[in-house]
DNA sequence: AGTGAGACCCGAACGC
DNA sequence: TGCGTTCGGGTCTCAC
């Protein structure tokens, strides 16, 4: 595992999200599109919902139509009809490769696509499941909308966040009323709208909430941009996988200086995560 | 309704 | 080197 120069731990204090999640999307859909599968192996039974008999006859016999996203879940759409809804869960992660190049720890399952092998790794409580098109909608029909949906407007986004009375930051981790936000990004977007994650809804300006919609966006298409934050490269060379990295402002940096006024970052617990925030430039 | 706690799970870190 | 212990965190469910 990779350490900075303070020797602290990275890799399995961020979780995938919605950025991470799009940026394995992308790749997955340019590899896997149209593409048979031909091996299918499962080293953890608890990773899929069904036999691991019957689940490897089905999906070794079809071939990947799509590959799509939801919130934190990606969908592999396959020609059979069916679709296997991947969540990765806490410290989930995906390497595509060959039977030689791979990563020296054991995957939880793996999907060969000719000479080529996705694996499945850190799948602790994640899940990959064999679901119908009907199943796997009933499991998604509860998420909020997607925050980077081009017809996902600020009064929306108003209105979701008003629903709640609560602490701003538990309403933008909620799957119910945004899709793809967790503990990370929720600090970060807070952090790029000067707003304190722990503040309470009502206590909110509408120019405040317009700036957090604002900087939802900002944030997420940034990460995107940067290829997520995500640790480990998804292939052998990969250089974009990861690269939001340094890009976080607070997330886990409690003590470092604030990078937009230099007061030290506050780490603090609340309702058992952790939350970053600077009281310098943040109300 | 919001908050907290417990369960789920297991790789990695750490202490001896 | 190697064992046992601790920790973390997304999501769901239940209690207050």
């Amino acid at each position: 595992m990779k350490q900075n120069g303070e020797n602290r731990l990275e890799g399995y204090t961020k979780m995938p999200e919605l950025p991470e999640m799009e940026t394995y999307r992308r790749l997955l859909q340019e590899r896997l599109t149209g593409q048979a599968i031909t091996d299918v192996s499962v080293q953890r039974e608890k990773t899929i919902n069904i036999p691991a008999a019957a689940f490897e006859e089905h999906v070794k016999g079809t071939a990947f139509s799509t590959v799509e996203r939801r919130g934190k879940h990606i969908l592999f759409r396959l020609q059979s009809g069916r679709v296997l809804l991947l969540h990765l869960m806490l410290g989930g992660f995906l390497y595509w490769g060959t039977a030689e190049d791979k990563l020296d720890r054991t995957a939880q399952m793996t999907i060969s696509v000719g000479r080529h092998v996705l694996y499945f790794h850190g799948l602790r409580l994640g899940y990959l499941h064999l679901l119908t098109q009907e199943e796997a909608e009933n499991r998604l029909a509860k998420l909020g909308p997607e925050p980077l949906d081009p017809l996902f407007t600020a009064e929306q986004f108003t209105r979701l966040i008003q629903k709640k009375r609560g602490v701003l930051k538990a309403a933008l981790v909620d799957q119910h009323v945004l899709a793809g936000i967790g503990n990370c990004y929720a600090d970060e977007l807070c952090h790029h709208a000067g707003i304190l994650p722990l503040r309470r809804i009502p206590s909110l300006q509408p120019e405040e909430e317009k700036r957090l919609f604002h900087s939802l966006q900002a944030v997420l298409h940034d990460a995107l941009e940067h290829g997520g934050y995500m640790e480990t490269p998804f292939f052998r060379g990969d250089g974009l996988t990861g690269g939001y990295n340094e890009h976080c402002r607070v997330y886990d940096r409690g003590g470092e200086p604030c990078p937009r006024c230099a007061h030290p970052i506050t780490q603090d617990v609340w309702s058992s995560r952790k939350v970053f925030y600077c009281t310098g430039c943040q109300q």
